[in-house]
DNA sequence: CAGTGAGCGAGCTTCCGCTTGACTT
């Protein structure tokens, strides 16, 4: 494999010109080389550009900062330091030498401000080599014929402001993370970091965490009761339903203790009830604006349960082509943007589908989804390539996983060009004339008028939507209550935040990019700053103090409104001539004074993340110490160095030979398992995570904790031949 | 789907944002 994007043997080669020398210029064609950024995006558009155009991609930047020191002089006017990234300099030597043989070169990086970046670098390292060569600028926000061929015919040059305003961006975010990230060396440990994105989300999650605990659970009541009409129409089923009361004493109803819910039944458990009014609601429900990276993600966390760094696979593999029959299919678009945006071409495409298959919900007009203020547009949406190839004719090529994401995919996009759904709610209010305080029930039903949009929801068909069925009463009809309900609650904390919320709180204030939304979400678990437990993000001990500690020393820069103040300046940079030093240098001065303070003055916390247990070292009877290592968690006698005894974390007591239950990782994967400290000698093992001292009340072993879709998180014994909690019982022992 | 298995600590790390493969057991 030598070369980036010829490995295929199957594509023909463009008859002709290509192994001409370009002396010539005046008959023969001018060979052009195009560089994008992506190999799938290069091979669509050598496709379109035909024998002329020879395209490549740069795999993203290539030149940037080196990663082993800042490489930015302060001293003399932030001066980077680029170098040709480690392991890309094959890729730019490869985009050398096809510009060798190339009249002029074309720079079709993203339309951004990355893209502008990649194309500057490209251009400076191009130049280098061939101070002769062409070289200019092309930009496209769609993959078609019609746009690629319009911005090849219309070449620009590279926007030095835009550049800068990417410098500036670039420069601000290493002086930050290599400035803070050295100081949590010296004064915490090892290896851990902070920046600009990473640790506003830390903050999120850890100010949750606080709010969660804070909070005090209140009890309050729900009353139910069933209602049967006295007297049914002749032939009639007399209709019994169930109805919320909703008023009383003339405001809504709040019940904070079983004895006001008594207190309620006994002044109204014999009596009369009427249907005093009956309401009709309609509703125009519009169907959703197709995916950005963040909805899918979102959207693929909470009806598919993926993390945001499962989907981003998925939909590589669904970009980058699936073998459909004999041919090599890509199956959606670009998945890395922060645009509803759709071609023409696609719209045209999906409304011609429309007017086969749902004729008469197809809106007179194409829709067009506002884009976001923030958006850089570069892309489209994520939206299916061909409508044609519905999720059911692909099924048989797919996985499953890339069965379901590629589903909501389609189904959103489709929708998303549909006429809205009508609903039809309607509501009665049931009352009870002489009792004292006037409790008011409530019952209400949605159908739908319209099912519009809808109609092509199957994975994203919701159970909501299919409508709650509405009493057959009238209004005036009169009522016994046959049952009272009451339900105690108690009001719930905040959630904690999961992939989906945290995604979404990152884009709502601009933090991060849909490149990074799933990588941040990682470099947090890598940390272990936070871990995940039943889909949720919980910040460890050691991710609060960091947290903590960043608030109170750099509480300006941890800041959601941090980066909405870059992103002004930089506009500016980018817009309004201001020079990107300038804006660094304002930034620089009173932060450089800080991050020195901080280091002189700040204590020091090395060894306070260590957590004492009750655990007893073997070896010299000291107590040991829950330790995080290279390798996560660990036990260590509080008597290092003298006794340097140490091991893995006890989960469980191990069912077959009483030894200890500790996780270990497989080689292939990294995916934990739980097994045995006595391996070999005892092999012993469970997938599923011990629960903290929990034994079967029937057979003694361990209990453990499941977590599947249909049932959330419930515990289980660990011993396949127990039947403790396995059935349908065990759906209810939320763990 | 099957089958899964080490050593760790005071070791030199880290940022955000573009983009895809991957030294070998």
């Amino acid at each position: 494999m030598s070369t980036v994007a010829t490995s295929k043997p199957l594509k023909k080669k463009p008859s002709g010109q290509t192994k001409k020398a370009p002396q010539k210029r005046s008959a023969k064609a001018q060979k052009y080389l195009v560089i994008v950024e992506s190999p799938a995006k290069a091979k669509t558009i050598e496709k379109y550009l035909g024998g002329q155009y020879t395209v490549r991609a740069s795999m993203g930047h290539i030149i940037d900062l080196p990663k082993s020191r800042m490489a930015i002089d302060v001293e003399n006017n932030f001066e980077p330091t680029f170098i040709t990234v480690r392991g890309r300099a094959k890729i730019l030597n490869e985009l050398l030498s096809t510009a060798k043989k190339s009249d002029a070169v074309l720079l079709a990086s993203d339309n951004d401000r990355e893209g502008e970046a990649i194309a500057w670098h490209l251009s400076r390292a191009l130049s280098a080599k061939n101070a002769a060569l062409p070289i200019s600028r092309v930009s496209f926000n769609e993959i078609t014929p019609k746009a690629i061929k319009e911005a090849v015919a219309a070449p620009t040059q590279i926007d030095k402001a835009k550049v800068d305003a990417q410098i500036a961006r670039r420069v601000l975010d290493r002086l930050v993370g290599y400035s803070i990230s050295p100081i949590l060396w010296k004064k915490v440990k090892g290896g851990l970091s902070a920046g600009r994105v990473q640790s506003v989300a830390l903050r999120l999650i850890c100010e949750r965490e606080k709010e969660i605990e804070a909070f005090t659970p209140e009890e309050y009541w729900e009353l139910f009761a069933d209602f049967k009409m006295e007297k049914a129409k002749a032939g009639a089923k007399a209709a019994v339903f169930t109805a919320q009361l909703a008023l009383y004493n003339g405001e809504k109803a709040h019940l904070t203790n079983e004895a006001a819910v008594k207190e309620i039944i006994a002044r109204i458990e014999n009596a009369e009830f009427t249907v005093r009014d009956i309401r009709e609601t309609q509703k125009a429900l519009r169907p959703r604006p197709p995916f950005t990276t963040s909805q899918l993600q979102q959207t693929a966390a909470n009806r598919l349960g993926f993390t945001s760094r499962k989907t981003m696979q998925i939909a590589q593999h669904l970009y980058e082509g699936v073998n459909v029959g004999a041919s090599r299919i890509g199956l959606i678009t670009y998945m890395r943007t922060d645009s509803v945006r759709i071609s023409e071409q696609a719209l045209g495409e999906v409304r011609d589908w429309l007017s086969k298959n749902y004729p008469d919900d197809l809106p007179a007009a194409a829709v067009h989804y506002s884009v976001g203020k923030t958006a850089q547009d570069a892309h489209e949406a994520i939206r299916p390539t061909y409508i044609r190839y519905t999720p059911d004719t692909i099924k048989d090529s797919l996985s499953r996983d890339e069965y379901r994401l590629y589903s909501i995919i389609w189904e959103r996009f489709v929708a998303s060009q549909m006429n809205p759904a009508k609903t039809l709610t309607l509501s009665a209010d049931i009352t009870c004339p002489g009792a004292e305080g006037e409790p008011v029930f409530r019952v209400s039903g949605t159908r739908y008028l319209e099912k519009g949009w809808t109609k092509v929801l199957k994975t994203l068909a919701s159970k909501e939507e299919s409508g709650k069925i509405f009493p057959p009463i009238t209004q005036g009809v009169m009522l016994k209550a046959q049952k009272f309900e009451p339900e105690q609650h108690f009001t719930q904390g905040p959630p904690r935040y999961t992939d989906a919320s945290i995604v979404k709180t990152l884009e709502e204030n601009g933090i991060g990019r849909p490149s990074t939304y799933a990588p941040t979400i990682s470099v947090l678990l890598d940390r272990y700053y936070v871990t995940r437990a039943n889909k949720q993000l919980v910040p460890t001990v050691l991710g609060r103090l960091i947290s903590d500690l960043l608030v109170e020393k750099f509480g300006d820069i941890v800041n959601a409104d941090f980066t909405a103040g870059m992103e002004t300046r930089l506009d500016e940079v980018e817009g309004k001539g201001r020079v990107w030093t300038d804006m660094i240098r304002e930034f620089w001065t009173p932060f450089k004074k800080n991050v020195d303070d901080v280091t002189q003055s700040m204590e020091s916390y090395k060894g306070r993340v260590d957590e004492p247990t009750d655990e007893v070292c073997e070896k010299c009877g000291k107590p040991m110490l829950k330790k995080l290592g290279r390798y996560g968690y660990f036990l260590a006698c509080s008597g290092f160095p003298e006794c340097r005894n140490a091991k893995s974390l006890p989960l469980a007591k191990c069912p077959q030979c009483g030894g200890d239950i500790v996780a270990r990782k497989t080689k292939k994967r990294g995916k934990e398992f739980y097994g045995c400290s006595n391996y070999p000698a005892c092999d012993f093992l469970t997938h599923f995570k011990p629960l903290p001292s929990q034994n079967c009340p029937k057979c003694g072993w361990f209990l453990v904790e499941k977590y599947d879709k249909r049932n959330g998180a419930h515990k289980l014994c660990v011993n396949p031949a127990c039947d403790y909690l396995h059935d349908a019982e065990g759906a209810e022992g939320t763990v």
